[in-house]
DNA sequence: CGAAAAAGTTACTCAAGAGTCACAAAAACC
DNA sequence: GGTTTTTGTGACTCTTGAGTAACTTTTTCG
């Protein structure tokens, strides 16, 4: 019964491929410029199509920045998931964790982040979210803690030690654009070993990442 | 001729000082909530007067901004003009200025910040906080280089250095509140500390800022 | 005190942008 | 092909918030 042997996704699936792009390319500009900066007929042009066709796949606005923030965390909960399978020492997990993270955010697939614009949302929503960032926000700690406890990560305070680097990581958004020199993977790479190298017990004396041995002139976006 | 021996301010200054109120006033709710996302009728009511009212001495929303970001951009060059002085190294004098440049934003005066707005501002005047801030982060990375070159500072990439460290302390705005149990003078060191020691060419082992060594239950504000 | 200037308020207008709806184009199905 | 369903559009309504103008209250100063 499935002709073409699948290749073309059925209804549901393009719908919901919409929803994505729409997610994402909100996103982007959410990031950029804020939730309230940013009109959804901005967002409907990147599309290419009209306002009102969005809201075939959008209840609202809102809904849109609440499917941002929601994908953002889901994406924040697997890369963390790998570091903590994959990373050995408090320090790897979160390095690992974060490095993806870093990646898909602002890499070729352009991912939400905007932890920054809870404020905006509100009621059940806005409860929602922020019991997922603050669960984030714990976890990360724990691990700043795991770190501490099996000396890999120096005596720092670990709320401050996440809040300055979720501070270094979220800031890429505003400053970041795929057109650049740098790629996804050399700023995560660069970007990550840097904060971390403060958070570290032991930090090496050298930086390996390759951003740090070019030097590319690298052009701010617009 | 000056009665109460000046201790009463002239007109002049008056008019001044509720005009840097209201610049100050509208930086912090701009960090928070971003330019679009406040209301002038917000910061009418933080200030206890109507909207009406501030247009005596503002222009409107966007001279608002501006003034902001001007200010941002002079206290800055104050900060690394002083860390330049004081410093010996280039990471002394990064760390110098940064720390009171963090100091003054967050602490009790409640300065403006808000580098990431310039979107919003158009034309000549948007040239120009854009000029400040390109010229603020050059001097910056001359600094990092300055470091490199004396021995202080390990071969990192300067761009993405200043990016990582600008991340950092621009990020607090949307966390930090006085009303918490850290002091601004706390987390300004200890923030700046644990930074500068990713950047550092030889990293100490141990981080001495207070909070590193307390376990003060920080409250997340509102 | 009383006049004049300054500071502030209430009640508006006006534009921009969220959201809707009746219709047009395209795709899917027979 | 023709019919039905899905996707998208153009032209709207309605709300919010910037900015204004006519006024009231407060301060200043003779």
């Amino acid at each position: 019964m499935s002709r073409w042997a699948n290749a073309v996704p059925d209804r549901e699936t393009q719908l919901e491929n919409k929803r994505k792009a729409i997610i994402r390319e909100a996103a982007k500009v959410f990031n950029r410029r804020g939730s309230h900066g940013t009109t959804l007929d901005d967002v409907a042009e990147r599309l290419g199509v009209t306002k009102a066709a969005l809201y075939r796949y959008v209840r609202n606005k809102n809904d849109l920045l609440y499917a941002c923030h929601e994908e953002a965390m889901e994406i924040a909960r697997e890369c963390m998931d790998r570091g903590e399978a994959e990373g050995r020492t408090g320090r790897e997990k979160i390095e690992i964790g974060m490095k993806g993270y870093l990646r898909e955010m602002i890499g070729a697939m352009g991912v939400p982040v905007l932890i920054l614009e809870e404020n905006t949302l509100t009621g059940e929503r806005a409860r929602r979210i922020i019991g997922l960032r603050d669960a984030f926000e714990a976890r990360m700690r724990r691990l700043v803690e795991e770190g501490i406890a099996d000396g890999s990560i120096a005596q720092v305070n670990p709320k401050l030690a996440i809040f300055m680097l979720l501070g270094a990581v979220h800031w890429v958004t505003k400053w970041y654009s795929p057109k650049g020199v740098w790629t996804a993977d050399d700023v995560s790479d660069a970007l990550i070993e840097m904060v971390m190298r403060g958070l570290s017990a032991e930090p090496s004396p050298e930086l390996t990442a390759r951003i740090h041995h070019t030097t590319v002139p690298f052009k701010r976006p617009k």
